[in-house]
DNA sequence: ACCTGAACACCGTTCAAGT
DNA sequence: ACCTGAACACCGTTCAAGT
């Protein structure tokens, strides 16, 4: 399994305020066409990747795409590709394990902040099937760490997709809050859900309630990684008998 | 906030194995477009859930529809909504907590193992604003239970929804390979993927290599427990003081 | 008030025709 | 070989017309 390796660095720096700005006549690449795939998702979402609007900002028909990209569904998963290809991509100076977690997993996280829709297309590629593509980069990469945090080996399957899942869907979750801002200072976001919260039934609702005053004022990174803290310490209460060491 | 009443516990139990089973003109009521919306989407998966097949399946037209929902998205949110409320209401006869999670877990697990299409409609759910409908309500029901285990306050929320995304993701991913079956059995399923993982380029996936045969042979519904058990310990580790007794 | 179903404004994808 | 863009078979949604 090989991932196209046309692909330059500079691929997810796209970062063009408005879509429609390339009128020269390059040659239509794959790589072009991901490339403007990712400024269409970032600005308009996954609802406005159409061909048509793709095919525009291309200054080209929609079937020209066709002889690059096999459907819609090829065109999402290259460039989720994309994305992850680079948050994973870490300067690699071999720091502890432990450290290396913490940076893949805010490496994740500042990528799905700057491309919220990556998170929804992780998750239905896990939803998919086992594992695919990009998200199956992502395990193998934070596998490899678990593998010398002392986990018995029995446990490593497990440990790391709690892992996986947690980062994803704390990243996903900060990205869309931050979305839904509007242009709103994150302060205010927070404090928005947090009346929401608060306003809530408390015979139903006890935890929610509970919750609502600490989720007012918080740091988004710092939450995030007490989170992977967290997990990271199930790991190693569940593999206690080694605790830190480098099992094999 | 309510969830809409009118919804009585059978909604779920729809279990049609044709589509088109009813001719009689009873009235066309919100309760019995979502359960045949359940029945189609169980039957066909996300894409199948259209307004024509569905005004079909009720004998009426497209339009007839839209005097009871306001859309697409709001028919998959009652139907989501309906599935996740017969799946978290319990027995409930005070048990300990640890046994409560677990019951609520295999819960979801096997609502989401029932109706496949569940576990994308949920991550969109949370992917779309911090929390909604019927993902916030697994929120708060996990979370009750975090809160009489012991955890300090400060971590309550990241740890319930570190709990959430595992439960979600894995149960997830248990029904999507399930599905992927096409009728072949479970273990034929495992050994498939195993043997892809198995076949990949081992510099460049040395940890999917080293779990591929655990994976071989393994039971779904303990292995998810295992994870559920796992995040768990790393709770009472981080509130490692008062290990057990009822925080409050 | 509720239902009907043709019509509208899209969409992904295809394919003859061009270069 | 690659591109073009009209055309095809859909889709969600609307709305005049019926009951």
């Amino acid at each position: 399994m090989t991932f196209h390796p046309s692909l330059e660095p500079r691929s997810n720096s796209v970062k063009m305020t408005a879509v429609a700005t390339r009128k020269r006549t390059d040659a239509l690449t794959r790589a072009r066409i991901v490339d403007a795939a990712i400024a269409v998702l970032d600005a308009d979402e996954e609802a406005g990747l159409t061909f048509r609007a793709l095919s525009q900002a291309l200054a080209t028909g929609p079937g020209a795409i066709y002889h690059h990209v096999s459907g819609k569904g090829e065109l999402l998963d290259a460039a989720t590709e994309a994305v992850v290809t680079a948050a994973l991509d870490l300067p690699g100076g071999g720091a502890a394990p432990r450290e290396e977690v913490h940076a893949l997993a805010l490496g994740l996280f500042d990528a799905i902040d700057d491309h919220p829709w990556v998170a929804a297309q992780l998750a239905a590629q896990l939803a998919r099937t086992s594992a695919h593509g990009a998200s199956l980069r992502i395990l193998e990469a934070l596998g490899r760490r678990v593998m010398t945090l002392g986990v018995p080996r029995e446990h490593w399957f497990t440990t790391t997709t709690a892992l996986l899942y947690y980062v994803l869907g704390a990243a996903g979750q900060n990205a869309a809050a931050r979305e839904s801002s509007g242009g709103d200072d994150r302060a205010a976001v927070l404090a928005r859900e947090a009346d929401a919260w608060e306003s809530l039934p408390a015979e139903d609702f006890p935890f929610l309630r509970a919750v609502a005053a600490q989720m007012r004022d918080h740091d988004d990174r710092e939450q995030f990684t007490a989170g992977v803290d967290l997990v990271l310490a199930g790991i190693a209460a569940s593999g206690a008998r080694v605790s830190g060491g480098s099992a094999r």
